[in-house]
DNA sequence: GGGTCGGGCTAAATCGTTTTAGCATGCTAG
DNA sequence: CTAGCATGCTAAAACGATTTAGCCCGACCC
């Protein structure tokens, strides 16, 4: 039973048996647990440490391959470094944009994180809630999840639906990205535009839509109501499958000819409409961008793959990842502190093959 | 300094002040906690406690809303009911999808897990697999993550790019792919079909060509080496950008026009490249499927978009991570236990209008 | 009446750290 | 000679659970 006994390993080996704790390193140098610790962690404490010392802890920790147990020191310390997120599904777009960004800050600043996604059912959304606060996580982000109470965590949502105190919201500039797509279209000679409005339900809807009329009025166009339909499905994150979003863009881009109102261009909510939408044009014998202009919103993937391209505004989920990390953390450094808010990205308009002049001149 | 000072919270409350412990359970029952843990933990131990104390002791944690502290529980335990997760990057299409799998399973056993996204950087993956040990995670789930050395903890990999002593792989079957590919068109009557073969670095590209070659010797197809191209980006996982899978599709779907040799299929090693041949074909004034068909590879959201729809084999990436996860859960359940190199999935064919009947009849 | 047994609990060690409060020792200053 | 003060460390108490080894008490048996 001796941990020495035949063929030992190679001593340059540091993962054999047992890992190495803080004890066995102070045993190994004839120190007690506490300088070693105190030592390692560089605590203020340790300038009585004579220099020599140190470097005789550091290296006997080296060279036994001592790794601190995180589990312990965040039992200690009360801190776990690990911040709980809450999404709708993991797998679809836009969430896993999002988290993209979260992650590079998070890990950047030694931080992990915990997922859990709850596919938009509120009773599975307090359960997590519940096991994530139990795993004592520091802080929560809200990834298109819409919360009722306030939180007893910090908290940050991105694509939050409500406002709630204490929740700083990371939203995209509507007014930005309402302004680049219709300054686009009017700098092309459009002034009969079409619009496809979110869906009731979505926290963007509103907020955009008044952001375009706004823009509109700026830019001196005006808004035909008969140009303007309203989405019954799918929400900005995704509840409803992309397909739907499709099939809905297809169906409203046909409801849109059969108006009979002239209209040279399209503004859709989002990018799987747009493309439905320039499906059911394509299909009427419309070309696209010659007869019809089309933008998107979002940008996704297929986006780019579409046949003609879709000029589309661009959210930049990575980054809005990236911004409600870094303020999540902020937060947790700086727990007094009031926060913004909300915080506001910028949308990039992203002109691809979807849009063109206005036939005719306007 | 008392906590029941002024106005006390509404008694129903649990959520003021600090959290519950055990202790605190304990003392209010004026138990000790030994009793009270048994209890909670319904361990066989507690067949001695009566069960009207047992019922006592519940209530009295339902009152006081007490919550066990994870941590501490897995500092006592030696186990912290998480694993990790390795990616190279959590927001591409592959990643996000077998995720979602992952979580689904994992979150239905009690299990969390931290995801690390390496960048396809071995050292990031080295600092990340130190990092994930420390946090003292169970196991691992590989994605799309080549490793070099046998690893110290159960690790399930998918899409692995080698084989690992210890190391169970979830992968597609190719020989079914390529059969249900080649066999529909087959039945379409295409005799002559043209192939993207993967990149060299891919550990997809070998086994699924092996694949198409033995599933053509059974249906009778001659294979034409100048119809054969190899892509020269993209592996399975895309460590590439998809634009550049997509611009490859493209430039290799017009060098297939320019071979000279006739053929009315593709069948191309992704969906990205099949869209952008799709597109070469499109501007090389052939119709879909009238005059070639295209069969990709995936089915990434972008598939059920094109224009036509584009027939592929889907990989169930969802099935997949669930499989990955359910596996390492297998693994840790039964340490002792054999586990399979090797866990093959099934790939479906999703039939959708690039592909249809061989013109002329073969 | 003493031994045994079982019922109903609990004391205390443990998991691997961090951190507070000191303890020797030797030197210096008064 | 001794109080005072660095210097270089350490003992022990946390953190909040789990778990092993028993303790106490009454009933039962012979």
């Amino acid at each position: 039973m001796s941990p020495a006994r035949g063929t030992s390993p190679p001593r340059d080996e540091p993962k054999s048996g047992k890992p190495v704790r803080l004890k066995d390193v102070a045993a190994h140098l004839g120190l007690s647990p506490t300088t070693v610790s105190l030592v390692m962690n560089r605590s203020p404490a340790a300038k009585g440490i004579p220099p020599e010392t140190q470097e005789r802890v550091r290296a006997a920790a080296e060279e036994l391959g001592y790794r601190p147990n995180f589990i312990a020191r965040s039992l200690r310390r009360q801190r776990t470094f690990a911040v709980g997120v809450l999404l709708p599904e993991i797998s679809e777009g836009y969430a896993a944009g999002v988290l993209g960004g979260i992650e590079d800050q998070l890990l950047q600043e030694g931080y992990f994180y915990l997922v859990a996604g709850h596919h938009s059912k509120p009773d599975l959304f307090d359960d997590y809630l519940q096991l994530l606060t139990e795993r004592s996580v520091e802080g929560l982000i809200l990834v298109n999840t819409p919360i009722e109470n306030a939180l007893a965590l910090p908290a940050v949502a991105v694509a939050g639906h409500r406002e709630i105190e204490g929740v700083t919201n990371v939203v995209i500039d509507h007014e930005m990205a309402a302004r680049l797509a219709l300054a686009h279209l009017a700098e092309l000679g459009h002034r009969r535009i079409a619009f496809f409005k979110g869906h009731v339900h979505s926290a963007d809807t509103e907020s955009r839509w008044q952001a375009i009329v706004r823009a509109s009025a700026d830019l001196g166009l005006e808004i035909d109501p008969r140009l303007t339909l309203q989405l019954s499905g799918e929400p900005a994150g995704g509840e409803f499958s992309p397909e739907e979003g499709y099939r809905e863009g297809d169906v409203f881009g046909r409801k849109l000819l059969e108006v009979g109102a002239p209209f040279s261009a399209l503004f859709a909510f989002n990018d799987v409409s747009a493309i439905g939408a320039m499906r059911a044009f394509s299909e009427s014998g419309l070309r696209i961008p010659d007869d019809v202009s089309v933008v998107g919103f979002d940008d996704i993937l297929s986006a780019a793959f579409q046949n003609p391209s879709l000029t589309t505004v661009r959210q930049p989920l990575h980054e809005m990842g990236r911004r409600a990390a870094a303020e999540l953390l902020r937060k947790l450094a700086a727990p007094g502190e009031e926060s913004p808010p909300a915080i506001t990205i910028e949308p990039e308009l992203v002109v691809r093959d979807s849009t063109g002049p206005a036939r005719g001149g306007g």
